[in-house]
DNA sequence: GTCTATAATCCGATAGAC
DNA sequence: GTCTATCGGATTATAGAC
């Protein structure tokens, strides 16, 4: 990659950051630069192309805060730290959160790059991994971990886009303790019953812990 | 409410419901209705006014799908049909359900009017008071109701969120199946043990006579 | 590689004739 | 109450000079 394309992509992501997707223009990317806006077009074919490869960006930014549950001793504890890692990644930078869920038409595409559609997949297949792993231990209980990924990504999800559209009307330290309560109600119906108590402990000695 | 107002609203939800929000202008629907933009200014003081008309529209259509879920005889039946009506509303019409979340700003405005959040409260209560019904009934667990409700309305958002965004990957009939097992992982999180596994068992049932 | 100029579309909203 | 004409703004993108 050009120096120039390296300066273009770093002032798109900044100028997504701060604006948005609707706020994100090339007229505005250029003056952002310190050049006119046909510049841009002899380093980047298209607007769409360069909104890719702040799509690419943010894939990035989330590997960073996820992917590193990894290295944690026990399959609870990363399954707890992948959670940990996307609210984080989410609450911390939503601009980020939100462009890992675009379609094609938003950037302005019939498809979705092949690259992009394969780190949204080993995203997805990440997440179901931690789950299995909490099945086979005898964490969770037996079943399908892609479905029960999914009923728990979605009690996230949405409740990330409630409170960030503004319908829970709190602040952010009453949100993640509102998040971990509400996780807590989905975790007993999800884990067995020799570990459904466990979580709520757990909990306690954070809250403890934070106290103390 | 004069007969040109009416007209407008008519021809406005129509274009809202094919177009959507962004597709929405009032030079498209001055032309769908057969006169020229500045007219419509004549009946409405501008976009802002009329798209919150279409709101309010919204909210009416909600209403139709969900309150009806009053009459059933028990409060199980009454949780029930309301989640029913929610989900059946969201997924026969997306653009009305997206748009019951629309905050101030994608409307151009700075607050939404007073009536409109009225109507938010009052559908966020409805779905409350089914929750405490069952609670105060032994189905669900003791607790705060607001944030039970908010835990099972979170899963319900983001669970229709991923689909409509095209995530799953599977068709309304898949996607129905889906969200009732989802729901179910759920509820055996949130219900009292003597009712913990009633729902599958209501489940099996609809099920069975389906294929009855 | 960058510039000016411009094409071709959109948008919301208003003034003033009829 | 509707019209024409227009203001003032936005957008992506290209042609052609330098």
């Amino acid at each position: 990659m050009s120096y120039q394309r390296k300066k273009i992509l770093a002032a798109a992501v900044e100028l997504y950051l701060q604006d948005g997707l609707d706020g994100f223009s090339m007229r505005k990317l250029a003056k952002q630069i310190g050049v006119t806006a046909p510049a841009l077009y002899r380093h980047y074919d298209g607007k769409e192309h360069l909104l890719a490869d702040v799509m690419r960006e943010a894939h990035r930014a989330f590997i960073s805060y996820v992917y590193q549950a990894i290295e944690a001793p026990t399959p609870l504890e990363r399954f707890v730290r992948a959670g940990q890692g996307f609210l984080d990644f989410a609450l911390e930078h939503p601009r980020w959160h939100v462009i890992l869920y675009f379609g094609p038409e938003d950037l302005g595409m019939v498809e979705l790059p092949a690259d992009i559609e394969a780190m949204s997949g080993a995203r997805h297949q990440f997440w179901i991994d931690r789950v299995r792993e909490c099945m086979d231990a005898g964490i969770l209980k037996e079943g399908d971990p892609t479905q029960t990924g999914l009923t728990m990504w979605a009690h996230a999800h949405g409740l990330l886009q409630l409170y960030r559209q503004g319908h829970l009307r709190i602040a952010e330290t009453e949100f993640r303790a509102l998040f971990e309560e509400s996780a807590g109600r989905l975790w007993s119906g999800v884990a067995t019953e020799a570990f459904a108590a466990q979580f709520a402990d757990r909990q306690s000695d954070a809250s403890a812990s934070v106290e103390a």
